[in-house]
RNA sequence: GUCCCCAUCGUCUAGUCUGGCCUAGGACGCCGCCCUUUCAAGGCGGCAACGCGGGUUCAAAUCCCGCUGGGGACGCCA
């Protein structure tokens, strides 16, 4: 163990979303990598905005991902306590102050000075009016410092330089005794002793902000890390208009966690030209050094191709149990009497390379786990024609006499069915799949009828002749 | 408007710190060919980038300056 402690802390305003699960994973492996701590914080000090909802839908999608946190979660409203002591101590200490000025006067005289293209921070003009009990609500500013220099030596970034000018005397408690998150997140990182803050680069600006805070406070100033940003196609900030954004969508679409967290971890870092990493792999390989610094776009095509790429590895066993969910939408039964032969991981190694993801296999795996089966029309206009019925029916009766349907004893059966019709396999091939899956596609004629076993085989093949009028 | 960040194929990136090994490498996607009873998978090949302009230097993707472009922040949200 080393002292490294980070932490993850997203507001309970919605789901998980990607970027917090990118966010959540390079400090899990910084922490992983270093040994260290890592804490998982709800800042729900937006009364009206957090959610208990929201709280679970994070949690659960942080479970699913496999970012197992060590301490916490810690819920900011079961600190208010503490948050209220703090400003009461800057307030002691002339470093807050009370502020009467309303949110409607504040957003007005913010919307004049924009309209007048000038600054538009805080004015200060309670700051030297000395209120100690104020008579009506009233916020609790900070002083910010207004000369000088900030210097954040980000860890990713490198040396930024801020004016102190540029800085607003921020409000620290509102008018309804809640912390606001710049203050808050100050206490809470130097309490639980946060030695390095790893967060979106949306947060930069933050950073000269909250340094001063800790300063007044005597406390120690962690390490700042700012992760750059996942935007959509366009560009522009990932949102919902850019598609999924909720992890546990990708759960329901049926990718695999260390897929997401694989194509995740390869989104402003990376090492060498390796794509593929096992968790293992990447919590040795991490590095803050490696991470980028410019602005990444989300690529779902990737993640496809790195799903597909699991799929094809993982443990059949796995997978099938995996895939079951998906099945049961169909109308799929773990326990009923249609089961491919050698059961759902037997049919797994034939349709995991079709498939890039869940939702996809499970299409493939349908015909195996339907019965009847489901006929695709048109295939069957196409195919299933009279002029070859004959042929499927007599291929049918000799195939019935056989002890088993391996390959070596099939094969000579559709060779001399072929040979005596005058036909050629591409003749015979499909119009035997559509007979057998109802589609123009499946995995290899073979390993279809050994899935089906001979007693389904059969069967589908008398139903598909019997539909030629035969 | 003010402040901050960023800039290599369409996309993710290697190379940048420590200039020469870069005729700029890999991956996704796309295109072609091979394999093939279908669909895939697989194999082989191809297209495709250092934003622009100035410096510094024997030498610049790499260092410096400017421009342009993109992103982010400016809330009693986080």
């Amino acid at each position: 163990m080393t002292d490294v402690r980070v932490r993850f802390a997203p507001s309970p305003t919605g789901y998980l979303h990607i970027g917090g699960v990118r966010t959540a994973l390079f400090n899990w492996l910084f922490a992983r990598h270093h040994g260290g701590t890592f804490v998982l914080r709800i800042e729900d000090t937006d009364r009206d905005r957090s959610t208990d909802e929201a709280i679970d839908a994070i949690l659960e999608g942080l479970r699913w991902t496999g970012l197992d946190w060590d301490e916490g979660p810690f819920r900011q409203t079961d600190r208010l306590d503490l948050y209220r002591e703090k400003s009461q101590q800057l307030f002691d200490q002339g470093k807050a102050y009370w502020c009467v000025c309303t949110p409607e006067e504040l957003e007005l005289r913010r919307k004049e000075a924009q309209a007048k293209g000038e600054s538009i921070k805080y004015d200060g003009r309670c700051r030297d009016l000395g209120i100690t009990k104020p008579a009506q609500p009233a916020a609790l500013r900070f002083k910010s410092p207004q000369e000088g220099q900030t210097v954040v030596d980000d860890l990713i970034k490198g040396k930024i330089v801020f004016e102190n000018t540029v800085l607003d005397d921020l409000i620290i408690l509102r008018s309804n005794n809640y912390p606001t998150y710049n203050f808050s997140v100050v206490i809470d990182d130097a309490l639980m002793g946060i030695t390095h803050v790893i967060r979106g680069d949306d947060h930069v600006n933050n950073t000269p902000r909250q340094v001063p805070m800790f300063e007044a406070l005597g406390y120690q100033v962690p390490h700042f890390a700012h992760l750059p940003m996942i935007l959509g196609s366009d560009k522009a900030r990932l949102s919902k208009r850019h598609g999924a954004t909720s992890v546990l969508a990708y759960q329901e679409m049926g990718y695999l966690p260390e897929a997401l967290v694989n194509y995740l971890v390869r989104l402003g870092w990376s090492h060498g030209d390796q794509e593929i990493f096992t968790i293992q792999e990447m919590i040795e390989k991490f590095s803050l050094k490696n991470v980028q610094s410019s602005a990444a776009v989300f690529n779902p095509e990737k993640l496809q191709w790195l799903n597909a790429e699991y799929l094809k590895q993982g443990d059949p066993r796995v997978m099938a149990e995996l895939l079951v969910p998906f099945l049961e939408k169909h109308g799929y039964d773990p326990k009923g009497a249609v089961q491919p032969q050698g059961g759902l991981e037997a049919v797994i190694p034939h349709v995991r390379e079709r498939a890039t993801t869940f939702l996809e296999m499970a299409d493939w795996v349908l015909p195996f786990i339907s019965e009847p089966v489901t006929m695709d029309e048109e295939a069957a206009m196409k195919f299933l024609t009279p002029a070859i019925a004959p042929t499927l029916k007599k291929f049918a009766e000799r195939l019935s006499g056989l002890a088993g349907l391996s390959k070596e004893e099939v094969d000579p059966i559709i060779q001399a069915v072929l040979e005596e019709d005058g036909l050629k396999m591409g003749k015979f091939a499909q119009p035997l799949r559509v007979a057998l899956t109802g589609r123009t596609f499946s995995p290899g004629i073979h390993e279809v009828m050994q899935l089906l076993g001979k007693e389904r085989v059969l069967l589908r093949i008398a139903q598909a002749v019997s539909r030629m009028g035969f």
